[in-house]
DNA sequence: CTAATGTCTACTGATCCTATAGAGTATTAG
DNA sequence: CTAATACTCTATAGGATCAGTAGACATTAG
C-alpha cells in the first residue's frame, strides 16, 4: 500500500499540471481535500527534490519546475514513500543486504521479488503525470460522448490503454 | 517493502517444501535463523489458512498441507502482510473506496496503480514455492558445473528464467 | 508597516512491526 | 500413569512509522 502522503502528492502534482500555473497551497488543499499544513510539508519536500518551485509572500505559490512529462510516478513515490523495491537487497536508492539470507544469487525469495520489482518499475518509471492527465482527459471526453451516443466498447478499449 | 514476517514465512515454507516431511518449529527456526516464538505465530497463522498442518506432542511438527506447487507467493503474502494492492480501492481481499477520490473510473492515480497491481499480481499469483525451489536447485547445479567448466553464459541465461 | 504566503522545526496520538513471555493443551515413549 | 516434548493461545512491550497539528519565522507586494 502506498501512503496517504503519496496520494496527496499525486493529487497536488496533477492539480498543478492541470492548472499549468502557480497555485497556492491553500487552493490545492481546498480543491483536493488535503489538510493544509500536511500538504505544505509534502510540497516542500517535492521542492527540495527539484520537482516544484515556490515563491513566498503575497504573490507566492507553487508551480511545477520540471515539465509534467518528465515527472514519473516512480520518482515521486521514491521521494515521498522511500524505496519502491519490495526487499532492501533489491533497492537502488537504499540498497542493504538482507541479513538473514545467504549469498544473493542463491536466494529464492530475492529472485521472485526481483521480478515483481521489475514489473512495478516498468510501470512506475515509464508513466508520468502528463500521461495520467492526458489519458484521463481523453477518457472523460469519450465518456461524455459515450453517454450521449452509446458506444461503451470504445470506452472500454481506451480504458485498457 | 514486504515485512520481516513475510520473509520468515517464505523461508519456512521453502524449508518445509525442501524437506518434504514434517519439521519442528525449532528445527526451522535454527536452520533459518528465525526467532522461535515469532516463527510459531507465523506457522500457526499459515495453518489456520490451510497451508500447513501440524501435530502436537512428542512426535509433533509442521508439514505442508497444500502441495508446494499450489502455494503461490501471493497467497502467502496476503495472509501474512495483508493486501498486495497498492491502494485500498484496488484490493480484492480488502476493498475499501478511497475517501478522498471521486468516482473511481475518473481517478488518474487509481488507473496508474491498477497497472502496477496487475503487473505485481501477474508474478505473485503465478509463482509457487515449488517454482522457487526448482529454479533454485537447477541454478545451483548449473552453478557448480559452471565453476568447473567455465560456461558463464548458460548461467546467465538460466538466471533470466 | 502589514497582510499574505511559504519555510522550518517540534510535537503528538494512533497504529504497526518485531518480537518476547508464559501458561495451557495434546501426544507419546517408557 | 508420568514425564517430556511440542504445538496453541493470549498478553505485553519497545521502537518505528504514519498522519497530521501547531507555531514561530522569513519573504514579498502594496
Amino acid at each position: 500500500m502506498i501512503s496517504q502522503k503519496a496520494k496527496y502528492a499525486f493529487h497536488a502534482l496533477i492539480a498543478l499540471a492541470r492548472a499549468d500555473d502557480t497555485l497556492l497551497a491553500r487552493e490545492i488543499a481546498d480543491q483536493e481535500n488535503i489538510p493544509r499544513k500536511f500538504l505544505e510539508q509534502i510540497l516542500l519536500d517535492l521542492k527540495r527534490h527539484g520537482i516544484l518551485q515556490s515563491r513566498r509572500g503575497r504573490t507566492g505559490g507553487y508551480a511545477l519546475l520540471e515539465p509534467a512529462n518528465r515527472i514519473t510516478f516512480g520518482k515521486v513515490l521514491r521521494i515521498v514513500d522511500g524505496p519502491v523495491a519490495p526487499l532492501p537487497c533489491l533497492s537502488r536508492i537504499a540498497y542493504r543486504p538482507c541479513p538473514d539470507c545467504g549469498p544473493e544469487e542463491d536466494c529464492e525469495i530475492r529472485r521472485v521479488f526481483a521480478k515483481v520489482a521489475e514489473a512495478a518499475r516498468d510501470v512506475l518509471d515509464r508513466t508520468t503525470i502528463a500521461d495520467a492527465i492526458s489519458v484521463d482527459s481523453l477518457l472523460k471526453t469519450v465518456s461524455r460522448l459515450e453517454s450521449a451516443e452509446s458506444n461503451p466498447a470504445l470506452v472500454r478499449t481506451l480504458q485498457g490503454i
